[in-house]
DNA sequence: GCCTTGCCTTGATGTTAATCAAGTCGAAGG
DNA sequence: CCTTCGACTTGATTAACATCAAGGCAAGGC
């Protein structure tokens, strides 16, 4: 692990608030490691034995069944993946692969079970952590429940032009079939609904959005602070 | 709240391994409400100020926008709920309702979040707990975008039975249009479906739920440790 | 340069599920 | 006993979405 990294890592919710002593001690059983774009990285039913972080590149957690596959999240630096599972000592629920060329630290599951109960603080942060992660995912289950496919792609194209600083024009983040999986569709349906949202105030070319009527946008996306966040 | 409920409480996943004294000191600041059939005991959005537990009855956890609802889960005794809203001080995502008469125990979240500062094993209970119910959730969501709603139905009725004990025959616990919102579909579609899988080894009257063909039905369930459980 | 390759789009078609509209049934109450 | 109500069912229709098949387009390799 380079030294730099550190500080990075150190910044995380999950990690800022414990000592430096036990943040030390956790990070020196650690170690990282680098993939190569593509590369399934974690598969569902493995026993969870590393608290993964991204350092660098992105990753994609996704879930199959019965031959059908889907997304479930995209992760970016920095941020921690599959706490949960760690945690319980339980398999993955999620398989993960790697979107581009990565770099992970791999943080032994024993190592982190034994340090929530030596240092409070860690604990603590554990809690939030796990909080927060739970409640992102009941926002995303009432999402998939509640919406029809339009007004979830509407939704998140509002949301990232507000992530992006409430810009009118920003890029997808992600690759559209990508996104499709995400948002529970098809990519001919994504690509179908992106063209009928220029109705609706969105103007899609390539990765490129364009907001073009933001109240039109607003009127068909209805963002809720309970599903779209903020926190 | 009458004393002999305590022992109840006390033998949760969450409760079970704090100190006694954490355990009164919590229950303490804590009291008992009992509210009829039907009455909607929390609002999403609404500040999140206890920490629930159902003692008698049951409760549905529900979530709302734009007009429609759908269900998220059927609460029974004993059992906690709304933990993460509590521990991060934030609003309901989701909202509450008695489906008959029921009984509550209220925990002020100010006193748990104190709580688990001071008896760390209550910090790992809460952690074990949280990790618990986001793969839940995680389960949940994994069923809705892998599986069509024969699929869904298929499964929800093979682990009944299993939670049964392996029962070929056993009673629906919760009504069908609660079923069916809980399922994410309609109960015209439910109804159908159930109709449907007469083809398939089951056969339903009312509320009274038979397995004619349990090969049959598992095959169209393929079942999964990584959706439908046990953890 | 050309040829791949992968991603995206488009149109035609088929399937799935929601909606609309009656109608049945059984339990609760007058 | 009859009425009423709510839950459930059923059929007809419509809307939403998936699938299938074909083609466009840009990036990268030879």
């Amino acid at each position: 692990m380079r030294p730099e990294e550190l500080p990075e890592i150190r910044r995380l919710h999950l990690f800022c608030d414990m000592t430096q002593a036990s943040f030390e001690t956790l990070l020196a059983s650690s170690y990282a490691q680098n993939f190569p774009q593509g590369l399934e990285m974690i598969r569902q039913g493995d026993p969870a034995d590393f608290l993964h972080i991204v350092l660098e590149g992105s990753v994609e957690l996704f879930a199959q069944w019965s031959g059908r596959e889907c997304t479930m999240a995209v992760l970016r630096p920095v941020s921690t993946f599959i706490l949960a599972a760690t945690i319980r000592d339980a398999p993955y629920l999620m398989s993960a692969r790697t979107l581009e060329r990565t770099r992970i630290i791999l943080v032994p599951a024993s190592d982190l079970r034994a340090m929530f109960r030596r240092d409070t603080e860690f604990a603590v942060s554990v809690i939030n952590e796990l909080a927060a992660c739970y409640r992102s995912v009941v926002r995303g289950a009432k999402s998939l429940k509640l919406r029809n496919s339009r007004e979830r792609v509407a939704s998140y194209l509002l949301r990232q032009s507000i992530l992006a600083g409430g810009a009118a024009s920003y890029t997808l983040p992600v690759e559209k079939r990508l996104l499709a999986s995400y948002l529970g569709m098809t990519p001919e349906n994504l690509s179908r609904t992106l063209r009928m949202l220029e109705d609706h105030g969105i103007k899609v070319d390539g990765a490129r959005v364009i907001i073009t009527d933001r109240e039109k946008l607003t009127a068909l996306a209805q963002p809720d602070r309970l599903i779209d966040g903020p926190d």
